[in-house]
This record gives structure tokens, sequence and C-alpha cells, in this order.
DNA sequence: GGATTTTTCTACCATTTGGTAAGTCTTGGC
DNA sequence: GCCAAGACTTACCAAATGGTAGAAAAATCC
């Protein structure tokens, strides 16, 4: 018997792959189970009910997630650079984790059971992002734009990245980096020309 | 009992709407039959099965895709504004049936059962894109570059969009044009910038 | 090394699910 | 008016699903 939380760190792991891939209702207990060489009730001792189990997933990938960026937000560098550290750390984390950002593809979903819980969870973050955006705004180093806008734009650049990267990986697209970076290099020129004051521009 | 192909119609209308809203195994046939005041049976009567509804959805929602787009690529228009025509047209489905989207969405998951039957469909619309950037290219109208990876930005730019317009609709915001339109600029921009060949580019 | 607590398992269960079989009803053609 | 074809329904069913109850086994503590 495995001490510890050996087995319960086993189980959100292939639940994560799980929900992230054939989606929480394409996904069984029993097939969960039998995936880790365990019983069904293994999991629902762990985790009382399989919705149970979706919400402990998804706090343990929200917190992955906020720690990825937290760092950067606390960082110290200039406005340009932050933005731009910002930008590279999701995206990292997108390549290196895909199956975090499925799951909130899967969850964001409207009518998801568990997308108010996502919303109360990414809400810190998000206000706190908004927050300091307008921040930059108000003193004139940022534009003046609707902050909540731009965010959802990243957000959706991103989440449709994660996807994109999954089509093309399950497609057998063995070069998956470069249509990444495509990407990124999209939306950080978005987010510039979104957010950089006018007299700054210099493209 | 009503005549010709009417019932159908509204199964196939409903079964859109669920599919793409709480996904296809979250869609039961009994709830869908209830939800139409039918009864299962005659569900299965029309489409032999569950799978088989999934295919009739598909396989109506890309003729319309495909109808609407169609008539773009079929234009005599310029470069220039055949490219602005697409992106219109698409951001135009998009807007009004975000549902069609949201089952593109839904159904575009690896490991999807309708994926395979999806890229089929898909893959002559795709291909003949594709054939047509690639002549563009080919006569210096078009800047080189990699037509499968402009498609897929293009590809995810929109069904990332017809996700954030469901989140902003059920999330309560109103105006939801003007972050469609802020995408569409967005992707635009990206297009003409990695489409317009060097020496006309006038920006 | 025994008591206790944590972890995992076996045995069931009620409900839901997609699907089959066999009708009944309706409509249009003749 | 009859009847064949299409449309829709009632009656069932086997499998899968999430979940409960309680025993057994392992780890931990003293």
């Amino acid at each position: 018997m495995a001490p510890r939380g050996e087995t319960k760190e086993r189980i959100l792991a292939k639940a994560l792959e799980s929900f992230s891939t054939i989606g929480y209702d394409g996904t069984s207990l029993d097939d969960l189970a039998e995936a880790l060489d365990i019983r069904k009730q293994t999991i629902l001792y762990h985790f009382v009910s399989k919705r149970g189990l979706l919400n402990a997933v998804l706090d343990d990938s929200v917190k992955k997630l906020t720690e990825s960026l937290e760092e950067v937000l606390t960082s110290t560098n200039s406005n340009r650079d932050r933005i731009e550290d910002l930008v590279r750390s999701v995206f990292r984390v997108a390549l290196e984790q895909p199956l975090l950002l499925g799951l909130l593809r899967e969850v964001s979903r409207p009518g998801s059971p568990a997308a108010p819980r996502l919303k109360n969870q990414m809400s810190p973050l998000m206000s706190r992002a908004i927050t300091w955006m307008e921040e930059e705004m108000e003193s004139g180093r940022m534009r003046r734009t609707d902050a909540q806008l731009v965010l959802l734009s990243a957000y959706s650049t991103v989440v449709g990245l994660a996807t994109e990267i999954e089509i093309l990986r399950t497609a057998g697209v063995e070069r998956v980096l470069r249509p990444a970076a495509q990407r990124r290099q999209e939306l950080l020129n978005f987010l510039r020309t979104s957010l950089t004051p006018l007299e700054k521009q210099t493209i």
C-alpha cells in the first residue's frame, strides 16, 4: 500500500489528463480506476465524489498556474519587459503543461458544473491584473483601454493555443513549436499596440 | 403528427444547441427528447444512434459553414479585399451562429469520436484554401509562408472567439460586439502582415 | 507488538444510458 | 375504401455509472 499522499497525487494527475482530453462527462470513474490499477472506491475515498475530484483537480491546476504567474507579476521589471515576461511565462506553461489549459478550456464552457468555481478561483488573479493595468493607465504608462477586454482576449488566445497544440500533436505534426512561437509573437504585438501609449510607439 | 422533415429539423436544431453547450457526452437522448416533447425512440428512428445524430448535426453544420465561405472564395475581388471579405464572413457566422462554432470547438477536441469525420468534412475546404494561397504565393501576390500554419492560426482565433462570446454572454456582458470587432481587426492585421508581400506593405 | 488510524478493497445498489422489438397511428396513392 | 410506407410511441433491456456499507489490510504511534 502506498504511504502518504502518493495515490492521491496519481489520481489527480490521471484525472487531469482524462478531464482535459476526453472531458468531464466522458471520463468514468471506473475507467479512471482501471487506468490506475486501482479500485474505484479508492478514488471516492480520497475525493468523496466525482464532482469533488473535479474540484480538486481544478484547485490544483489553478494553483500551479497562479504560481507560474505570481513571480512575474511581482517582478520589478519595466512595463514593457513585464508584458513580455508575462506572455512568455504563460506560453511556457501552455507548452509544458497543455493538459492544464485543456482543462481550462473544458471547464470554462458555459454550463459546465465547475465554471463558477473556476471563476471564483481565477478572479483574484484576474482582478489583480486588471487593477495593475488600470494603475498603469492612470499614470499614463499604458494606453487607456478596457483592461478586461484585453485580458479576455489574451486569455482566449492562450487557451486557443493549448487546443491548437493538442490538435497538432494528435494530427501528427512534429514541429509544434513554430506555430506556438508565431502565436506568441502575434499576442505580444497585439498587447503592445493595445497598451503602449501612442507617443511612445516605435513601430 | 408532423409531416415532412419538420421533426427531424427540430431534433437537429436542439441537438446542435445541446452538443455545442453541454457537450456530446453531457447530452442524453432522454433529456433531448424531453426538451422536444418527443419520445427518445423518435430520435433513434431518424438518426439510428446517438453517434448518427452527432454525424448528422456535424454534416449539417459544416454544410452551412461551407456555404457561407463558398461565395467569398469564388468571388473575383482583389486579394486584399478577398482576405477581408473572408474574415468578415467568418466572423459574421461566428456572431450569428455561435452554436455552430461551439460545436466545432467541442468536436475538434482530440479524442472526440467525431474528430476524424470533421477532419474529412473540412479538408476539401481547407485544401482548397491552401491551394489558393499557394498559387498566390507562387505568383508573388502573397508572401511566402506556411499556408497551413496561417490557416490554423486563423481557425483557432475564430473558434477562440466563439468561446469568448459565449463566456461573455453567460458572464452577463451585454456588449458582445466590441470585443468581437477587436479580435476581427486583430486577425485581419495578422493575416495582412503575414500574407502581404514585403514590397507592397504600406503599414 | 499491539492499538489505532489511514488506506484500500469486496460486495452491492439505484439510476441513467443508449439501444432493440414490436407495435399504433397517420398520410398519401390508387 | 384499402393498404403500404412513413412517422411516432410503448414496453423492455443490458450495460455502465456514480455512489454506499462495511470488511480487510497496511502504516503509524505508543
